[in-house]
DNA sequence: GTTAGCACCTAAAACGTTTTCGTTTTTAAA
DNA sequence: TTTAAAAACGAAAACGTTTTAGGTGCTAAC
C-alpha cells in the first residue's frame, strides 16, 4: 500500500490537515483525542512524510554528493565507505558521481550536484583539473565544499589530506637506512598536488642525506588504469639507462608491483639487488612475494573525516555560525615489509 | 550568485510566473521578444530550476538507490561503476549504501530508499537475507526493483546474475580435464544463492567425470573481510586432513590467493604438487606468482544492465506500459593461467 | 460595426508539507 | 448569566514549479 498523505487522512477523520500536521508532530495544542486518531490511521494508511515537499520546505535534502576520480581503487573505495558509514550516522544519503579523472565530466557533475541542490559537496580532483571556477563558483554560492587526498591548494575550503611529502621523504629515507645508496623514482602526473609532494619529498630526503639528486632517474606514470604494465615498462627502461640503481621509490602500489614482476622475471632480486617501496598500501601488497613496503594511506578515516567536516559546516551555515575552513593532516604509516631489506633485523642479530 | 526563481525573474519584467515558465520551456504562445527578455535576465540572474520544486511536481526524482553488501570489493566496485556510468548517460543520480551484509541494515536502508521516495532501487542482497517480505514491500508499492549477482529467486523482480553453476562446473571441469583426480572445494557462506550454485556445480562436475563426491573435501569460507587468512586456514586444514588432494577448486579469489601463499610456505608447488581455481578475477590474481586460473565476472557489464533494466521499469511504469521481468544471465570466462597444468600446451608438444 | 480568429498573456490549482496567526469552542471564575 | 482565560482547531501562506483554462486586445473580414 502506497503511503498516504497528511490531506487523505484529514479527510477520513473530518478535520483539518493543519490538525493532522501538528497531531503528528505532537504539538501541544492538539488533543489527546485527536492525536490518537490520527496516529492510528496514519499507521493504517502507512502515512510517510514526502521526501520532495519536505525538501522543498525546508530548502534541504539530507543528501551530499561526491565527486570520485575512480571507483575500482582500493584507496578511493575505502574513501568512500567512510563518507557513506559516517553519512548514514548523521541520517544523510550520499550521491556518487565518477570523474574518470577528467577536467570536464568533473565540472560537469558539479554543476549536476549544485542543480540538484544537494546540502554540500565532497571532491577529490580530476589529475586533470587544474582550473578552479567551477570550485569557487559553489562556495560562491554559499554551498559547503569539502576536499580530500587530491585538492586544490588555492581553493579556500576544507581539507582532509596526508603529508604527502612527508610520507615520501621517510618512505626514501627508509631506503637509504636499508643501504641503497642510488635511488630512483617513479613519479605520478605532473599536476595533482599529490604527486607533486611525493617527488618533493624524495628530493628533500636525498639533499638531507647528501646524494646527488639526479633527474634522469626520475620516471613519469600516468598512474591510471594501465598502472601495472607501466611498472613494467619503467622497469626495463631503468635498467637499460642505469645499471647501478638499488632502490626505487614508487609512487602507487600497483606501478611497484608492476616493476617488482619485470625484475623478477629479469633475473633481479628483490631487495638484495633493488628494494622498492610504494604507496597506499593497495590490499595486494602484503599478498604478493615478495611482499611490498608501502605507506598505508588511511582511505576510511579520510573519508570519516571528510564527511565530518562537511556536516560541522552545513550544520554551522544552517544556524548562521560561522565557518571555520580546517585543513586536516592525517597520520600515514611506513609498513616494512619483504621488498626492503631488514638491516635493523641484522643489526640486532650481530648484538645477540 | 544563488540561483533565481521564476518568481523573480517574473517581478523583474513585470509579467506573470506562468508567461516566464512558459517562455523558457519555449511555448508557442509566447512572443519571441518576451521569450528573449526572459532568457536574458534568467542567464543573468543564474536561474535554474529547483530540483526540490520539480521532484514534488513531477513524483520522480532522477536518482535511484543501490544497496550493495560492500564497497571495498573489486567485483562489486566494479559493478557500481557500470550502474553509475549508465545512470549518467540516462541522467539519472545513484544514492548508494552499504548493508555491511547485515540484514537488519538493509532492511532499515530499503525503508529510507522508499521514503526518500527514489525512482528505482538496485539491490544485491546480504549474506544473511533469508526473509525477502522488505523486497516484496517495495513491490507492492509498485516501486522498481531489480536485483544483481547475490539475488533471491523467490522475489518476483528482475534479476541480473551470471550462471554460477556452470561457470563453476566449467572450472571443475578445467581441473579434471588438467588431470586432477582428487578435488577439494573451499566453498561460500550456506545461504546465497550463489554460493550455493557454485558449490552444485562443482559437485555436477564431479558426477559427471565420474568422480566420487566426498562431503569431507568441502571446506566452509565466510568470504569476508578475512578471506586471506581463511584460504590460509583452511589450506592448512585441507593438508592435514587429506594429503592425496591435487586440485581445489576456491569460491572466491582472495581464499584462494591465502591458500597459495600458504602453500608456497610450506614447500608444496603449484600446480605441479595442487591445482587451483578462483573465482571472480580479482586484479591481484592476475599479478601474483604463480597467476591465478580463475573465472572472470563481468561486473561493469552487470552494472550496466541493471541499470538498463531498472530505467526501462521506471519509464514502461511511468508511461503505463506493461513491465516484464527479465533475468538476464551474463556470460562468465574461464581465464587459464599458472595456477593449473596447461596439459594442451604438453600435448602439443607431443604432436610436434 | 459586429464578429471571428489570432496572438499573447495570466489566474489558479496542484504537488505535500509546516507554521503563524486567527477563530471557535470549552472550561472555570465572577 | 456573563466574562475571561484556556484549549482545540483551522485558514492561509509559503516553498518553486507546470499546465489548464480562461481571459485580453488586436486584426481582418463581412
Amino acid at each position: 500500500m502506497k503511503p498516504a498523505t497528511l490531506k487523505q487522512i484529514a479527510e477520513q477523520l473530518n478535520i483539518s490537515i493543519s490538525t493532522v500536521s501538528k497531531a503528528l508532530k505532537d504539538y501541544p495544542d492538539v488533543s489527546k483525542k485527536t492525536k490518537d486518531l490520527v496516529n492510528e490511521l496514519a499507521k493504517d494508511l502507512n502515512y510517510k512524510p514526502n521526501a520532495f515537499a519536505l525538501n522543498l520546505r525546508n530548502k534541504e535534502s539530507k543528501t551530499i554528493g561526491l565527486i570520485i576520480p575512480e571507483i575500482v581503487h582500493h584507496f578511493f573505495s575505502s574513501v568512500i565507505k567512510g563518507i557513506i558509514s559516517q553519512a548514514e550516522e548523521k541520517g544523510y544519503l550520499v550521491i556518487i558521481l565518477q570523474s574518470n579523472e577528467s577536467y570536464e565530466l568533473e565540472k560537469k557533475q558539479i554543476e549536476l550536484l549544485m542543480n540538484q541542490r544537494v546540502d554540500g559537496i565532497l571532491i577529490s580532483l580530476a589529475n586533470g583539473t587544474a582550473d578552479y571556477a567551477h570550485l569557487n563558483e559553489v562556495l560562491a554560492q554559499d554551498k559547503p565544499l569539502v576536499m580530500f587526498d587530491k585538492i586544490a591548494k588555492l581553493v579556500r575550503c576544507s581539507k582532509i589530506v596526508i603529508d604527502d611529502r612527508k610520507a615520501a621523504y621517510l618512505a626514501t629515507q627508509h631506503l637509504i637506512d636499508t643501504g641503497c645508496k642510488r635511488i630512483a623514482h617513479f613519479r605520478g602526473p605532473l599536476l595533482p598536488q599529490n604527486s607533486i609532494d611525493r617527488f618533493l619529498g624524495y628530493k628533500k630526503a636525498l639533499e638531507d642525506n647528501n646524494i646527488p639528486y639526479d633527474p634522469s632517474l626520475v620516471y613519469l606514470c600516468e598512474c591510471g588504469e594501465h598502472s601495472f604494465e607501466e611498472g613494467k615498462a619503467n622497469a626495463q627502461k631503468l635498467l637499460q639507462d642505469h645499471n647501478d640503481v638499488d632502490g626505487i621509490f614508487i609512487n602507487t602500489d600497483l606501478v611497484a608491483i608492476g616493476a617488482i614482476n619485470e625484475f623478477k622475471k629479469m633475473g633481479i632480486k628483490i631487495p638484495e639487488d633493488i628494494s622498492i617501496v610504494g604507496f597506499s598500501n593497495w590490499h595486494m601488497s602484503s599478498v604478493i612475494s615478495p611482499s611490498l613496503t608501502t605507506i598505508d594511506q588511511p582511505g576510511f578515516l579520510m573519508g570519516k573525516n571528510a564527511f565530518k567536516q562537511l556536516h560541522l559546516e552545513i550544520t554551522n551555515l544552517k544556524n548562521n555560525l560561522p565557518i571555520v575552513h580546517q585543513e586536516i593532516i592525517l597520520q600515514t604509516d611506513l609498513l616494512k615489509r619483504e621488498s626492503t631489506k631488514d638491516i635493523t633485523a641484522k643489526k640486532n642479530k650481530l648484538h645477540l
